[in-house]
RNA sequence: GUGGGUGUAGCUCAGCUGGUAGAGCGCUGGAUUGUGGCUCCAGUGGCCGAGGGUUCAAAUCCCUCCACCCACCCCA
């Protein structure tokens, strides 16, 4: 290359857009881990798998979780198909599993219906740790019944899920946050309670008070908090079915032991929330401490065209990307590569047999990789060591002459030579022994 | 959308009050012929985020822009 060529502008860099990341090694093998434990638990629970498009009509999320809300108002990625008609990246799946619900009629199906989710959510929001403008949810819905019973089961399996992801130490926030009517009486009671102060409060305050009151009790300024400690609690607004409701799933909860923080202030932001609302925090996680959220959602499917017995809902979503960094957090390493040969030929006319004896331990369910027959043995050995191989075959012209070859073993440096055709056999043993 | 912080080799960072760049790790090769994780040696690699200004001279001072991070708002 001349001296002009390697002078020439480089052309700038394409790189991942805004908010959206690549995932690899270590990382990504703890998403896959949250992924595979979920799977387990709720298969246990007798949830089945529902994919949904990315793309959804816009109209859906305006409708399900409120023309309102930020998340509609400001953070959708929305724009306009060749037909004109406003589709966007979906910025949560509930309001898609609820419109599948109808679509298909599932309630005709026997039994309540209970469906997960694993993929892809966008908002544009200014990205920080842990809030992507593209990042993974895990969810899951019970659609159809509206039984106390449903949300004591859908926390218990939660908490089942963080103990095997190793976040037994996160905390749980439970809520109710009532009816449609119970909500309304209690904003009034709010604004009223609040008029006095209102001017005395934070600037953030004061625009919610107009907008959304409920929002103030989770006001974070030091200043406020005597005011909003003295507020009334959202509890005591509560209509008689609302509060059987809550006390039967805080008593279900109680009696089975499972823990849990009374959080009055606690507000979901989505409209379609209903009667029980909760979230589990962790400390990992900086100002975005929340891992998981959710609640009950009666009426949503109804909006959207479901009959009235059958539009009882209840489900939760669990952000990944926060989840991997309470995981990390926590100590919890990612698996290693899980190698099990890495084998070694000594000069490239060796290389057709070492191919072979790969192939041959694949078929048998080994993880192999091949070195570079090219270089010398000691190297070879170093990046088997380096790529978490438990052992490596060294494969060389005495040893292919007996038809055998060196099995040396990482961990300690003890090796011996094996058949080749038994090697397949020695390989498995230690994967075997494993927990 | 608003605030604050940071931008120097692939990565983590040094470069004081201006004189066109360094370390560690990594990567490549070597320390006699087939044995790694240690050590040693050598090599590789940077228009010092971009553009403009001040100056004899700028990674270092000034301005503008961009990117990333953190926080607010809100949420997973």
């Amino acid at each position: 290359m001349s001296k002009a060529e390697s002078k020439a502008p480089k052309a700038t860099e394409i790189r991942a857009i805004k908010g959206t990341r690549d995932l690899v090694a270590p990382e990504v093998l703890l998403f896959q881990e949250v992924e595979a434990q979920a799977r387990e638990v709720f298969r246990r629970y007798g949830f089945e798998e529902i994919r949904t498009p990315i793309l959804e009509p816009t109209e859906l999320f305006a409708r399900a979780v409120g023309e309102e809300t930020d998340i509609v108002g400001k953070e959708m990625f929305t724009f306009l198909d060749r037909d004109e008609r406003p589709i966007c990246l979906r910025p949560e799946a509930t309001a898609s599993v609820a419109r599948a619900y109808v679509e298909h009629r599932l309630w005709e199906r026997p039994g309540t219906t209970k469906l997960y989710y694993q993929g892809p959510m966008f908002r544009r929001e200014r990205p920080q740790k842990g809030r992507y403008r593209q990042f993974s949810q895990i969810g899951a819905e019970v659609l159809g019944s509206g039984l106390p019973q449903v949300d004591y089961e859908l926390l218990e399996m939660l908490w089942t899920l963080l103990r095997a992801c190793g976040l037994g130490d996160a905390e749980l926030l439970l809520n109710s946050i009532g009816c449609e009517a119970d909500r309304r009486r209690y904003t009034e009671a709010l604004r009223a309670a609040l008029r006095p102060d209102i001017e005395r409060m934070c600037a953030d305050c004061r625009r919610r008070y107009e907008r959304n009151p409920l929002r103030v009790l989770d006001c974070k300024v030091e200043a406020d908090q005597p005011i909003i400690a003295a507020l009334p609690t959202m509890l005591d607004y509560l209509d008689e079915p609302c509060r059987a409701h809550f006390s039967a799933v805080r008593t279900m909860l109680d009696e089975q032991g499972l823990p849990y923080r009374l959080a009055p202030r606690l507000v979901r932001g989505l409209d379609y929330y209903r009667r029980t609302a909760f979230e589990f925090v962790h400390g990992a996680l900086g100002a975005q401490n929340a891992l998981l959220g959710g609640g009950r959602y009666d009426g949503l499917a109804q909006a959207l065209g479901a009959p009235a017995q059958y539009s009882e809902g209840i489900g939760f979503a669990l952000g990944e990307d926060r989840f991997v960094i309470a995981m990390q957090a926590a100590g919890r390493a990612s698996p290693p590569r899980g190698i099990a040969a890495y084998i070694a030929a000594l000069g490239p006319e060796l290389l057709p047999r070492a191919l072979r004896l790969a192939r041959e331990l694949r078929e048998a369910g080994l993880a192999v990789e091949v070195g570079d027959a090219q270089r010398k043995l000691a190297r070879q050995l170093e990046l088997a060591a380096r790529t978490g191989a438990r052992s490596a075959v060294i494969l060389g012209p005495d040893e292919v002459a007996r038809e055998e070859a060196t099995l040396r073993e990482l961990g300690t440096g003890n090796q011996r030579a094996v058949a080749l055709a038994a090697l397949a056999g020695e390989l498995a043993q230690p994967a075997k022994a494993k927990p």
